[in-house]
DNA sequence: GGGTGCATGTAATGGGTTACATGATTCT
DNA sequence: AGAATCATGTAACCCATTACATGCACCC
């Protein structure tokens, strides 16, 4: 909800724009899907927290262009001086780990090896994204956005450096199950 | 769902102790409420993954204890080897300090600051997690354990470095905003 | 005496994603 | 010819939390 009225702030969109720059902005630690979007944005209007305009397009649909009222803008501010509450984390990738044991190390490791991957080149999207931000033009809020992203360029790093950590430790485990040396093993299934 | 298959993989529990295990163990990647552990262990069991056994207690209701049935590690070995999908996360405090343009850097000061304690407890807590883990009689799935207690680890300490770094340019703000130095200031408000 | 912990469970509510529906235009 | 993009919106569905209900025991 509240991500509407902000990005509005930046500039006046439609619900479709809306949909877009959140994906290129705050994707990264917020999403929304149009199912939502597009009742939200009906919701702060009958609250007169946006007003919108009409504009007329052939072929296409009508495009509805928001802009952030009065309203709207305490309610952000309001929003904004709320401690944001501690988040309900649910990771998959670590659920799995913690019951590797109950499978093979070979598959943690492809789990593992899945996420170095993609989160490489997430790292590698904030990079183009750190450029634009110094070159483009300059917003006022561009030092918070860079923030956001300096979050974002941290935590991944920690994962890639955990993970390749935790592929030695894992190659380790299925090295010993390989060779029977000193422990003493029963088969399983 | 797999949560409770993975944890009766250790020990036979009931409901309730799930619940508990849950948050002293997975509990800062995963959780799962009371409202879904009671009707999931009913799903479980009419699927013929885990079964019960009531145990009478004066005062008290019925515990049912749950163990793993066959069918049930099945199950919890195909999930195991799904690769876990990317999750969506959604992270309150980044998006407030993405806007934060329109509220005072002080606000953005006392959240990052909250986050900063909060996480620091965390971390202490982590520790004492560990310590345990070394300590205590040694599950085959420790090895494991450590994993996810170690990515969380190290998760905190980014996030905390992210913390002192993103305070201090915060107060830089702050303090350009109080003196009206070189550059002009229009009144908001 | 009152709060907290044990112990189970259901119902209401809310938040969110996915799928569906429509239809023109542009790219491959 | 067919897929993707633009553009809006609704409905179905799923998942999850919260609140409610019950009741004894233990601690302060």
């Amino acid at each position: 909800m509240e991500v509407l009225l902000g990005l509005l702030t930046v500039e006046p969109m439609s619900g479709y724009d809306l949909g877009q720059t959140i994906r290129g902005s705050v994707g990264h630690f917020w999403n929304e899907s149009y199912g939502q979007i597009y009742p939200n944005l009906k919701k702060l209007e009958a609250g007169g927290f946006v007003k919108s305009e009409k504009k007329r397009q052939k072929g296409k649909p009508d495009r509805h262009i928001y802009s952030i009222a009065k309203k709207g803008r305490e309610r952000l501010a309001a929003w904004l001086s709320v401690a944001p509450q501690p988040e309900i984390p649910r990771n998959e990738l670590l659920l799995k780990l913690f019951f590797s044991a109950q499978a093979s190390p070979e598959i943690a490791i492809q789990h593992v090896e899945r996420m170095v991957k993609s989160e490489s080149a997430i790292l590698g999207e904030f990079k183009r994204i750190e450029e634009q931000l110094s070159k483009g033009k300059q917003y006022p809020d561009a030092p918070y956005w860079k923030m956001t992203l300096r979050s974002g360029q941290l935590e991944l790093k920690s994962h890639l450096r955990w993970g390749e950590e935790t592929l030695d430790e894992l190659r380790k485990i299925a090295k010993k199950q390989r060779s029977p040396s000193e422990t003493k093993k029963e088969k399983k299934h």
